[in-house]
DNA sequence: GAGTGGTCTAGACCACTAT
DNA sequence: TAGTGGTCTAGACCACTCT
């Protein structure tokens, strides 16, 4: 075990063990892990205190134990922003994306400041439409750390696939493990309305944005927008 | 232990054992439970089975575990709207509360629905406003079970305090520990645009709730508006 | 049948809170 | 000092999955 505060009870410090080892990419979501027979004699733990420290990470929903199988780093989580929305979901299909644009740029100040960039980084910038039956539901501004996701300034914009989350993770190795969303309304502006083919000027519910890695690095923000009459969202308070 | 069934593992039995008990108002919120140890001589368990037992009330935050002190019920939770809201708070002053009208009425369908009431139960109907800085920010319109918040119908409306929850505790002996919140955006009506002193037409955010008591029976469902473009909530997705 | 996680026991020792 | 919860051990047995 690395250099580990001992005045930390040590699951925790087997907690962190793990965690970082998912975080520096020994293990990849959808990987088993070792077994807790292994973790012990690895170890020299009891069998309890493994299983506490593992316990922890399936709390953090880092990882999920399959009876009888073994342990796994999870593998994606409810990321689709549609979730704030009720459209009229007459069929099943998945939401459509259109890719507009992709550009290496420098950044605004406050995409440089949420990704943690140094001066003169540039980011990956890519707008999009999300379509459902057609309609036009969402525009999309992304923001990418060019670092890391340089594979995607190889792709032809119309091969990108519909899930940016899971193309991350093929082309760049890069694994979405959580988001911060921050939500507002805002006015319709004359642009918005065009690309969401609105006639009226009508209030805008606008997603921000920010997606970190198992290593808990800011890699991705993203700016959506999408119409206030069709947003509704429930939230649990306990 | 009442009958519960057997095929259930031991921890989850004593689990809801426990938490039964919470709902039926042997223990009340602030309450110090039994110890591990009174639990371990009252039902003939292990510590480690105990512990589990409790573990799992904890994460379902009706407990909470104080070292050396001992394990009590949850008094409260977030419950605050406020949280929606970013509004330009100078001063640190709670939101104030005004209370509008109170009356006994026939629920509308729908609330008769969410609260689970029977044909011809009534609900005590409140209105208010809530404040910040002088200012109207919030209205909210009130539906209590009648059953169980009898008490409220015998206060002047002008001795309500500003906060409900903790009222319905001293005053109804009922203790609200979760809730559904649902969102979405409206257009204003004169009537809103009146209440919370707007000029122009602004989008409103509607936030519908539902509260539920510790035995999770629905028993207020609520319905308040405010200025969308105060509106701004964080919400953390894995 | 071998390997995995899930339940449960019986105990030791420690750290914190009260009085 | 007595009582509480927190950490940790060493083991037994069970239930599930794979082959």
């Amino acid at each position: 075990m690395k250099n580990r505060d001992s005045r930390l009870p040590l699951y925790q410090r087997l907690a962190d063990e793990i965690r970082d080892q998912i975080a520096s990419g020994k293990f990849k979501p959808g990987d088993r892990i070792p077994s807790e027979n292994e973790f012990i004699a690895q170890y020299g733990a009891a069998a309890g205190t493994v299983r506490q420290a593992l316990q922890e990470l399936v709390d953090e929903k880092i990882l999920e134990r399959v009876h009888g199988r073994g342990t796994f780093v999870k593998k994606a989580f409810d990321s689709t922003l549609f979730r704030f929305f009720r459209f009229n979901q007459n069929s099943n299909a998945p939401p459509e994306s259109r890719m507009l644009s992709r550009e290496l740029v420098t950044p605004a100040s406050y995409v440089q400041r949420q990704l943690k960039l140094n001066d003169g980084d540039k980011v990956i910038h890519l707008t999009r439409l999300r379509l459902i039956d057609g309609q036009p539901a969402l525009f999309e501004e992304i923001n990418l750390k060019h670092e890391g996701f340089e594979h995607l300034l190889d792709y032809e914009l119309s091969s990108f696939e519909d899930l940016l989350y899971p193309m991350y993770a093929e082309v760049c190795d890069q694994f979405i493990f959580r988001a911060e969303d921050t939500l507002c309304v805002e006015e319709s502006t004359p642009e918005i309305r065009r690309l969401l083919r609105i006639d009226e000027s009508l209030p805008i519910v606008v997603i921000e944005r920010l997606a970190f890695n198992f290593g808990n690095t800011p890699v991705e923000w993203r700016r959506s927008r999408g119409r206030a009459d069709y947003f509704k969202y429930r939230v649990d308070i306990r």
